[in-house]
DNA sequence: TTTCAACACGAAAACGTTTTCGGTAGGTCG
DNA sequence: CGACCTACCGAAAACGTTTTCGTGTTGAAA
């Protein structure tokens, strides 16, 4: 076994001191031609690199960055993880992942576990108990020890930093605006509890769909989902007890579970029920039929937040307090589950 | 601005000596109960947390996993990754997510990126090209310096390492099976190329049923594919220029592929065509009708190695070369897409 | 021959910890 | 009163780098 070599070793071996040994492979001008090709060489045959933990310890800096979400096996999260890596590893820098379950105390934990020196800046997407709770003390504690923080996503105005979101609302507006084109006016939602963010944003722009075409909102047409496992039952009561011939989802999974139910009361998607969800994930390209969804691109999200991090972290100044919120743009995905005129 | 407090930061404001101030903080016996107390109440204050960056490079130990895996946006993958995290984060390890995209490039500079002081071993599954080349010098470079490598799922005999896998080869026999049972006899296959090991060993299985029924292997019945943007067409040309009854695929997209295709040509499932995968994810759960599945549990997939590699790190004799492999059991999940009966 | 620059290299500090080894003060015992 | 023990604390090394500064040698110019 052929233990890692350092400086010190390459030096004792080469009979000259660490600090020339340590010039030599930096290529500096003090050292002569000879000494240094000497040096390079043995390097090369022992395959030296620098230990990276004793860089990052000297330039207190890691090359690293955090990630805490709420969870992984998640169509969406795991598109921003993948657009946050290759955006990072452009840029020479590693991400190391963690998961708050959802939870407010895992969120907390992890935070200060990386915050430690692991890390140079965090990316995050609040998990819903922080949303609940609005407890950011964390956030703003790692914050004023200088540590730049990017959110995602699932943000909050009680924290200045930067964020990349989309424009909710914007989107949930044009989605139901597009049902109503098309003739529809019974147009169920299906939502989130209002703490999350992206869930209420959603609604409300439901809602001003709506109202802007004068249609009254019908509250028996909207369905706020708290526990994911009764879903399926819920949204089968929605359908059955009221006449729908349209349904707006928050995600792809009451889209999904919205067209069981339908199917098993007996209406065609999207003959007799057009549906549309949020997030062009793999249940809405691969369930039939497909599900005509507003697109949110997360690696484009994970790519932009990458990025606003990598700048604040490679910006000498510190430029603090003026924090920029990037929007990614959206659009409507059309597939089989709304008729096509 | 508060920035990080250290050891020597509280030692003078205090008027003592670093040593005292780790020593208070550490509770030894050495100290006096007075500064102790002293130290401690002035460190809570301040928020005093040790920097774990100085910790790595005096122990040697960064107590970080890094992961190495094809991709991210992958239902399967994401389920490993789930499972790892949670195992590493209940014995104080991070993880750090790096991917190689399929690209054996990728993967060795990844590698070679972590390999230098970042992390104390690997958990990882080979890219596609890495199979195909059967190269895996990076590997076995790494594990020569005494760092201890963990592959899952995409596996090599060229390696000795430990390993986690399903048993691949009796999972596919006994899907397949299942099918003969139900009295089909001109069961399809849809596969990968050889050289990813865990499509070879599928294809073996379906074969070996086949054989044990006495049921002739036929040629036109396996498709093996390459490129998946072209799946769905060779799918269909599959279906369409042969009597099929079944169809075993290897994985969910394959399966989900082949119902559309099916139903694209008029052939209802599984009531003409009854159709088993493999990977219990997103898609299978979802799609219409559900595809009976192979499950491949990533959870405990994932889990299971991190308890490997932790084990390994943790004992103390480098007892190597009793490399261990774990076999996960699989089952299958009834569900629409096969008759019931 | 003396002086001084250029050249080549080494010593040491710094990053933040932990830990070993001494050392000093006070007290106790003979 | 001297020897020794105990309680308490500090100096320094170590982990592996980079970098600043100092130092010695050489050659050329005066």
């Amino acid at each position: 076994m052929r233990r890692k070599v350092t400086l010190k070793q390459i030096a004792k071996e080469l009979d000259v001191s660490i600090s020339t040994v340590s010039k030599s492979l930096r290529d500096s001008p003090e050292i002569s031609e000879d000494t240094r090709q000497k040096v390079q060489a043995f390097a090369k045959l022992y395959n030296y690199k620098p230990n990276l933990i004793a860089l990052s310890l000297k330039n207190k800096k890691t090359k690293t960055i955090g990630i805490i979400i709420p969870e992984i096996v998640h169509h969406f999260f795991a598109t921003v993880i993948s657009g946050i890596e290759h955006v990072a590893n452009e840029h020479g820098y590693n991400v190391i992942v963690t998961l708050s379950d959802e939870s407010f105390d895992k969120e907390v934990i992890n935070m200060e576990m990386l915050a430690n020196g692991t890390i140079d800046g965090f990316i995050m997407s609040l998990s819903k108990e922080t949303q609940h709770k609005k407890d950011f003390h964390h956030i703003t504690e790692v914050m004023n020890q200088g540590m730049p923080v990017v959110m995602f996503d699932r943000v909050t105005n009680d924290v200045l930093c930067d964020k990349v979101i989309i424009d909710d609302n914007l989107a949930a507006y044009e989605a139901v605006q597009t049902l109503i084109d098309k003739g529809f006016r019974k147009i169920a939602l299906i939502t989130t509890v209002d703490y999350v963010s992206v869930g209420k944003l959603r609604t409300d722009g439901y809602v001003k769909a709506l109202k802007t075409n004068s249609i009254e909102v019908n509250p028996n047409l909207i369905l706020k989902i708290e526990d994911i496992d009764l879903c399926d039952l819920q949204i089968e009561e929605l359908l059955d007890n009221n006449e729908v011939d349209a349904v707006f989802a928050v995600n792809e999974l009451f889209a999904v579970t919205a067209i069981k139910a339908a199917k098993k009361l007996g209406r065609n998607v999207p003959e007799e029920i057009s549906v549309i969800g949020f997030t062009d994930g793999i249940i809405s390209k691969y369930s039939s039929p497909s599900i005509t969804t507003v697109s949110q691109n997360g690696i484009k999200m994970g790519g932009k937040a990458a990025k606003m991090l990598i700048e604040r972290l490679e910006s000498e100044e510190e430029e603090e307090e003026h924090y920029k919120t990037e929007v990614i743009e959206t659009h409507l995905v059309i597939r089989e589950s709304t008729p096509t005129l």
